[in-house]
RNA sequence: GGCGACGUAGCUCAGUUGGUAAGAGUGCUCGACUCAUAAUCGAGAGGUCGUGGGUUCAAGUCCCACCGUCGCUACCA
């Protein structure tokens, strides 16, 4: 089903005091993926990720460091952006809250709530917790300690600026009837915490300065949140002379982890209902990645670097293994031998095996020229199938089904050349050209399917049965359509593209 | 405590609004093939869909209870 629209998706912004590992990796990579997929497509599309600022953490580490927040700031926003151009993710914009641009985004858009009534001032006073950035309740201390940090609480009392969370209870149950939260069960958790009743939030502070200040009020900043949230529409150029919100808006996919579901399916559509704007259109919500049962957080021991597995497995294994191997939603197992198995398998043995043996027969039967696929060939329908179940994965965002219709084609074609036995035919027969560019088309066909998770594998493909340009700059659905690869191409004969790994001890 | 999610073949998971005798991949067993990265193909074994009730002509799919796992409530993908 082609449609050429706009097409928007972000990520969550990084916590610049937080070091990239394998969790921001597969929320980031699978937006990366869907994005390519809408390329494909001929989207429009917008792809947002970037970095999250402020706040009292990076102010008190800068202050360790003995420079300023901004070049705390810096230097690991920096490694954020190093981190996603190692792995093939190329966002089209990538947003520091520091950024103007953003400081003039967030106090319009707050501005804005505030004279639809939604904001006021009120006194605070409570336990802070200097590392949470959060005050507790009496009931929920430790001896007095943070039940987080097991730290030292400090007693605060400050005036504060309130969003009148209370009141958007209607409007939010109207906005998830909506089916804006995907997938089910994580709409629900979202009507749960409406549901047990909403209080208004604290959305300011007076005890520091990293971050935007509230514009009616000097002596303020908004709690990084409030500002975070933001950089959805500051992106598409929300409070600058070029508004595109028109645009990109109505079709907004935030990809999220369901730890901040919170903030991303309540409070989120909150604040823009009532600044008297749209909610997104969907928030993907998904599971954490587990390992050994333990989750992976920057609380946790367990952590694990991209470039760590890369180096054994590539870009694309990687890639592939987080895209196929989690189911979008639930928690997911992560696993060595979980990665060994699935690259193995679908890697090494089922497409790149395939792409050798097809080259390997080409040379001995066909003079290393291909042919063009036989328009009658079981396998036509096979790719039309694929063709129609991978793209349904990847609208759904959800990318390991999109993945395994690929595959099942690419299976279907292993099958073919074991029933045909293009090996045993005369060279150069017309039959072993049928069979031989029937095999070829399936191979052009799956390089453009898979080039959304395997960005460097696919074209490699591409190349290798003589195709020129890019594989990325296909267009579907016509590029997948059964006849597009031409009679007369040289065929070249490469070094495995998966080469089999075998498990370290 | 309150709220919520999850619990389907050894493993990882699919199962739209309840409806033809439960699916895929992987693993295992047997067989075939030898073009190919000891890769590929075929066949087979393997599940009382966590437990117990209920609604229904019909439930993995809805309702209740219970058991188990985890999360939110209270920073962070």
């Amino acid at each position: 089903m082609a449609f050429v629209g706009s097409f928007y998706i972000t990520t969550p912004i990084y916590y610049v005091n937080d070091v990239p590992h394998i969790g921001h990796a597969y929320t980031t990579i699978t937006a990366d993926a869907v994005a390519r997929w809408h390329r494909l497509l001929g989207d429009e599309t917008m792809f947002l990720t970037g970095t999250d600022e402020h706040g009292l953490k990076i102010q008190r580490s800068a202050e360790a460091n003995g420079v300023t927040p901004q070049e705390q700031a810096d230097v690991t926003s920096q490694r954020f952006r190093e981190t996603w151009a190692s792995l093939d993710v190329t966002p089209d914009q990538f947003i520091r809250t520091t950024e103007p641009r953003h400081h003039t985004a967030t106090q319009k858009l707050l501005t804005q709530i505030k004279d639809n009534g939604y904001i006021y001032k009120d006194s605070y006073a409570g336990h802070y917790c200097v590392g949470c950035e959060a005050y507790y309740n009496e009931d929920d201390l430790v001896d007095g300690n943070c039940p987080t940090h097991e730290r030292p609480v400090e007693w605060l009392e400050e005036d504060n600026y309130f969003f009148a969370l209370s009141k958007m209870e209607d409007a939010l149950r109207a906005w998830l009837d909506t089916g804006s939260v995907i997938p089910e069960g994580k709409r629900s958790e979202a009507l749960g915490i409406i549901e047990t009743g909403l209080e208004d939030v604290s959305i300011s502070r007076t005890s520091i300065d990293w971050g935007v200040r509230v514009p009616w009020d000097d002596d303020h900043v908004f709690y990084v949140w409030y500002d975070a949230l933001i950089n959805y529409l500051t992106a598409i150029g929300f409070g600058s002379e070029n508004d595109e919100l028109q645009r990109w808006w109505p079709e907004s996919h935030h990809i999220v982890g369901k730890d901040i579901l919170r903030f991303h399916c309540v409070y989120w559509p909150a604040m823009l209902i009532a600044a008297g704007m749209e909610p997104p259109k969907n928030v993907h919500v998904h599971g954490f990645l587990l390992l050994g049962g333990k989750k992976l957080s920057k609380t946790g021991l367990t952590q694990i670097a991209p470039a760590d597995l890369t180096e054994e497995f590539g870009v694309d294994g990687l890639r592939y293994h987080l895209l196929r191997d989690v189911s979008f939603g639930p928690d997911s197992d992560f696993s060595y031998e979980g990665m060994i198995s699935r690259y193995n398998t679908d890697l090494a043995n089922t497409l790149g095996n395939l792409l050798s043996r097809v080259a390997t027969v080409v040379h001995k039967k066909c003079g290393g020229v291909g042919t063009a696929p036989n328009p009658d060939s079981p396998l036509a329908e096979a790719a039309a199938e694929s063709y129609t179940a991978t793209a349904q994965g990847w609208e759904n965002i959800t990318p390991s089904i999109a993945l395994e219709a690929t595959w099942k084609l690419i299976r279907q074609t292993n099958a073919y050349l074991e029933q045909h036995e293009p090996w045993k035919m005369e060279e150069g027969s017309a039959e072993v050209h049928q069979v031989m560019g029937d095999a070829l088309e399936v191979l052009r066909i799956a390089a453009v399917l898979t080039s959304p998770g395997l960005t460097s594998s696919s074209q490699k493909i591409w190349s290798a049965i003589g195709l020129d340009g890019e594989v990325a700059d296909q267009r579907l659905p016509a590029a997948a359509g059964w006849g597009g690869y031409p009679a007369g191409l040289d065929v070249r004969k490469g070094d495995p593209l998966f080469p089999r790994l075998k498990p370290r001890e």
